[in-house]
DNA sequence: TTTTTGATTATCCAATCGTATTATGGAAAT
DNA sequence: ATTTCCATAATACGATTGGATAATCAAAAA
């Protein structure tokens, strides 16, 4: 019988690295190719084990999907915490900070946009579920907030769902699209200061400017 | 020896319609499952003919990819032709209508973005293949416009690529997203009304706004 | 030390993929 | 009327897909 014991041993360690290597390729492939296009196979390939074993850790596809979605909301929710005395601040110094937190975050993890935004194009049952489990409570945070700066008069009274979707892919979308940007644009958006940069500018359209005449 | 003839037969008006066929069914799936996920059988039997057409009328998957997306390119320059009295406008004012007439134009096609998001997520040949033929053109030309909105204050003093991808990515992604958007706020982003109002926050939120305090 | 367990490896399968090839039938040219 | 041409139809092919199954082998339990 299996005794309880305070260390794991090497088998339940390697275990858990094997799953989190699949799941950090699987990240990265889903981002890339989206569902269909990245094969379970190349998943595999890229964290060096063999198919068969995401079948075993994961049982299906869908499922590794599933997970990789939820680690991807999971970090969000840790790393897009307000930081010390965000409550202190004025609604719109609050809704800077947001905002600027959030561009970087984008930048940071410029997958999560990636696998989202492919999953969301079609209604599929992958993307009822992530509606279900992670969007709908992400929705109904922004919306709180929201209402309170619309209130501040931080944000404009419009509706609160054409709020979420302009701030949300506004800041998103050079990370997400870096390769067409680096193309077309030749602008490294990996860089800290384009990032910086890059929150400036959203900031000042969507706060601080209002047009002449 | 084929003589030259004011009417075609009907064998060439055949070939014609089934080319058409083919292509808006490969732009409909291609918006929906991306250029992998959609299969040429898929499109072919959308189209309404066997799959072997394809390779007739269009070589390949990938040059079929391409005539679509020259027709999506070709029929936004004609769609979003400035209407008749557009020079006379004050900068703010030709900003606006602009943006009601891009967010319209979005919601008219959302495969538009669709497909080119999709593409643009990593580097590829297909994308330096648009990146040249069509987006460094579209952005030329919204540079040129956009430096003499910011010497006039319509749009704020940003770089040009900021202006650029946060209008167009804030004008497109409610429409792209437009199964997300039903599932997770339940409003159909296809309804005029609907669209009309998406395009006053837009305009609001970027021209008209500037935070209290 | 022996036995058991379960993570990993190695194949196998039917379905589907993009593409190539051949057959066909009717419009167009002669 | 006859022949030619070509858009369409019908298969075929090798590669790849997600998933299932059986073999293996060392850690953990007895």
């Amino acid at each position: 019988m299996q005794v309880q014991s305070e260390g794991i041993g090497v088998r339940e360690r390697q275990k858990l690295e094997t799953r989190r290597k699949i799941l950090q390729a699987a990240l990265d492939l889903f981002a890339e190719k989206g569902f269909e296009g990245a094969s379970v196979r190349d998943i595999a390939a890229r964290a060096g084990v063999i198919h068969g074993l995401i079948k075993y850790h994961f049982e299906s596809k869908d499922q590794l999907w599933k997970a990789a979605v939820d680690y991807l909301f999971e970090r969000q929710t840790e790393e897009m915490q307000a930081p010390p005395g965000y409550e202190d601040l004025s609604p719109s110094a609050q809704a800077r900070n947001w905002i600027r937190r959030y561009v970087h975050y984008c930048a940071r993890h410029p997958e999560h946009a990636r696998i989202m935004v492919q999953e969301s194009i079609r209604d599929s049952e992958r993307l009822r579920w992530a509606v279900d489990k992670h969007i709908n409570k992400a929705h109904e945070i922004a919306r709180e907030s929201g209402k309170l700066r619309v209130a501040n008069g931080a944000y404009p009274d419009i509706p609160q769902h054409a709020i979420i979707y302009i701030i949300a892919a506004a800041a998103q979308s050079p990370f997400m699209l870096s390769s067409e940007v680096a193309l077309s644009e030749g602008i490294d958006v990996t860089d800290t200061e384009q990032i910086d940069a890059y929150a400036d500018a959203l900031i000042t359209f969507l706060l601080d400017h209002r047009a002449a005449e």
